[in-house]
DNA sequence: GAGCGAATTTGATCTGCAGCAACTTTAAGT
DNA sequence: ACTTAAAGTTGCTGCAGATCAAATTCGCTC
């Protein structure tokens, strides 16, 4: 009954219109600088984006500035495609950021020329669903250190489990995502550390080694 | 740039498909005793459902017991149709429920013979990420008395703002989609009736009036 | 590589909501 | 209608995480 409550890696879908990529659906290159904004909440959806190198951060505001973000995008990933006229958040580059941009009509005409068009569209907003069922989960009933460490194996998993998890986002933008404070998230991490689950590597506290996926992932279930 | 964040009617796309049903797509009826399991996390994928009359709440759990509530949904709206094997949460009637149930198989083919199929089935899962996405705002940043807020506007829009709003669920129910307890909810809804917002109707505390739905929104944005 | 602003950590204190308990009210089942 | 459990309210206390503050470290620019 009960499943991972965990977010699996988003390659199949995106590996798909990567596909199309390959066939330069995919037109012309662009770069963000770090804090740029891509798009805003409100603006019309006239662009679809696939990450090369660097990060994005999508989010929403309240009136008084409390943020949300809903998700961060990593190279490979796409992000702005939407079934709407209109972006429904705001999305920033976290760090400098590269980019393959192209037009989303001309995206949704290659798409209708083929079977598979429509299926990888939906799965694509099927598996931003499904990330979000799963967020709201944390959101709405998990613990400081439970959402830290779901946080940590989150991006672990989307980047292959490599030695060493260089985050490219603040404490901040983490507080941001997980529904905390910054000083929350970094005292989870001290924590963490102190039970030796992670070490910093090198001299900062973006690279992040895990040294017990296990006993991070009993925080989850 | 910012937008409302409550959530509109699901009216729209849940009527697309019940043009359907007026094919008989959906054949046979169902009842549910309240609190009985539809179907549970998991579990294959094999009906889809539309509800006649009652309430009925989709959920996922921490394995110490800890609840989420995704939504819920109302007479007329459908649930159950994931594009996926296996349910990703567990649905359950709130109240004694009446439900149309089909074939989620002889829906697909039905939906493959016309041109909205594909489509309508796309904005289904778009609806109700872009309900997810709101909701995640909500859990995140949103305080208690925002949250109460929010839910009595969703609910009193989502049933076409009748004089007297009729609650299907108990405090909890409301306390595990909101991400408080119980005892929060109802201390915010006494304040609420305090500001002079609400009134109970009747001798039950499932009977609101909203008497001042500015004030209410007001605590939103 | 020196200097400076931004990011992070850590400590102290505060607070909004959780947890517990007692009581009241409501509704379900006989 | 009666009975009895379930649901809801309210008060009191506790705590996880927010807030405020200060020190430290990091990374960027010149």
């Amino acid at each position: 009954m009960l499943l991972r409550t965990n977010t699996p890696s988003s390659r199949p879908v995106d590996g798909h219109l990567a596909a199309l990529a390959g066939e330069r659906v995919f037109c012309s290159e662009f770069r963000y600088r770090r804090g740029t904004e891509v798009f805003g909440e409100g603006e019309e959806t006239e662009y679809v984006y696939q990450i090369i190198a660097g990060a994005v951060r999508t989010y929403k505001l309240l009136s008084d500035g409390r943020r949300q973000i809903n998700s961060f995008h990593l190279p490979g990933d796409m992000f702005g495609l939407e079934n709407g006229a209109v972006h429904r958040f705001t999305a920033e580059a976290v760090v400098e950021t590269r980019v393959r941009i192209t037009r989303r009509r001309s995206l949704l005409e290659t798409m209708q020329g083929r079977e598979s068009g429509a299926s990888s569209f939906l799965g694509l907003v099927t598996r931003n669903l499904q990330h979000a069922e799963n967020h709201m989960l944390l959101l709405g009933r998990k613990t400081a250190l439970e959402r830290v460490a779901a946080f940590l194996l989150e991006l672990d998993e989307r980047l292959g489990h490599p030695r060493i998890l260089v985050l490219p986002m603040s404490r901040r933008d983490i507080a941001d995502y997980l529904g905390l404070t910054l000083e929350t998230v970094s005292r989870a991490c001290s924590t963490l550390r102190g039970q030796k689950m992670l070490k910093f590597e090198g001299a900062t506290q973006r690279q992040i080694v895990l040294l017990d996926r296990k006993g991070l992932a009993e925080y989850d279930a």
